[in-house]
DNA sequence: CATCAATGTCGTCACTGTAGACTTTGGCCA
DNA sequence: TGGCCAAAGTCTACAGTGACGACATTGATG
């Protein structure tokens, strides 16, 4: 799938290899994306790269921010019907943990070289998160002065969760024994941050 | 440090590769385990560990299995005093995520090449959860049917908040900022499991 | 139309993991 | 005691990686 190219200048490398690199962590991780390997798939001199990104380095943090994005697109298109704070919350939750068992590559970039501020752009994952709890706070189902620390207990959990089942000492779990868990957890964890409705 | 070596045989390699290469991923994580650097630091030929590990990987998981023990060793400790079940949790909590900050380079190990069974002999940091939860039920706080929920629930807790801010996204918040945000988030994982006593 | 900064290429270096074939040596048995 | 052999080293080599300096090509801009 590598476009061939004509001129000596290929116009739009630095895309072009982030959009190779995306598949070669994919299958196998953030250590899985070399500039050799890149470069030769893209039909391209390995010192080419070096115009576009200063190391190795900076050449994963690239492809670590366009994952990233898709990852926020995706959880954003789950929580397409959720009509109120508690259903927002759940959906970040779930989304955030099936990215990553249904992206385990992308999700080890993703969180890699995420060092920083990663989330220049739009929205990030943690951007939802936020939106959510302060959907929570408007409906009187969180204090205010909470969201942060709810934020954080959220963050935490969905993030380790995912992190043990999807390249963690629980990965070789079958696939539904861990939706099923993941469900339990998200709930815990949306529970465990929010006070019952007093009607 | 390196103990010098008067026969041709070392007698000790293994362990001894095993003790340098503890240090090498001490600053650095599990990327700079490296078999040429270690045995060089050992004196001995690159090729004299592969008597003893079958790759770069086993011998990672080497390391890991010996750090693993350390740091339940130092959770361990950190539970001396502790007289209830809610405490015990909470030592385990704030004791895996202190040894995550005080030890990123070894928690990065720790958890990289823990596929499959690890903690083969002694006490791993998920069985000293387990007993913590145990305590619980026995005072009553904790159904016994909800132990598994419980432990996937802290344990993802605690390793999220420890990966985010060891070698995450939110490693460069100041130490004394992330101590206060960890128990927060160890006492909202405490609450979210148990029920409050009824007396 | 000339030129020049941006963008590629070439050749090279230091380093890594891994492999085959050889050497040394400590301990066991006749 | 002497001989031998398997365990545990050594030496040499190969393919692959990230990175670099020096050179070549080109499209856009004055």
């Amino acid at each position: 799938m590598t476009t061939a190219r004509a001129s000596y200048h290929h116009g739009n490398l630095r895309e072009e290899l982030v959009r190779v690199a995306r598949e070669l962590a994919r299958v196998d991780g953030a250590d899985a994306i070399g500039i050799r390997e890149a470069t030769r798939q893209v039909g391209v001199t390995a010192r080419a790269a070096y115009r576009h990104f200063a190391d190795r380095d900076a050449f994963v943090s690239a492809v670590a921010v366009s994952v990233l994005d898709e990852m926020a697109a995706t959880i954003a298109a789950r929580q397409a019907d959720a009509d109120d704070g508690t259903a927002l919350l759940t959906a970040v939750g779930e989304g955030y943990i099936a990215f990553a068992l249904d992206e385990p590559g992308w999700f080890d970039v993703a969180f890699f070289a995420m060092g920083e501020k990663l989330q220049a752009g739009g929205r990030s994952p943690y951007t939802l998160l936020e939106e959510s709890l302060e959907a929570l706070v408007a409906e009187g189902r969180l204090a205010a002065d909470r969201v942060g620390d709810a934020a954080m207990t959220c963050w935490s959990g969905v993030h380790g969760f995912a992190t043990l089942t999807s390249r963690g000492p629980l990965r070789a779990l079958p696939r539904e024994t861990i939706d099923d868990q993941a469900r339990v957890v998200v709930a815990d964890l949306v529970a465990a941050v929010t006070r019952p409705t007093k009607d």
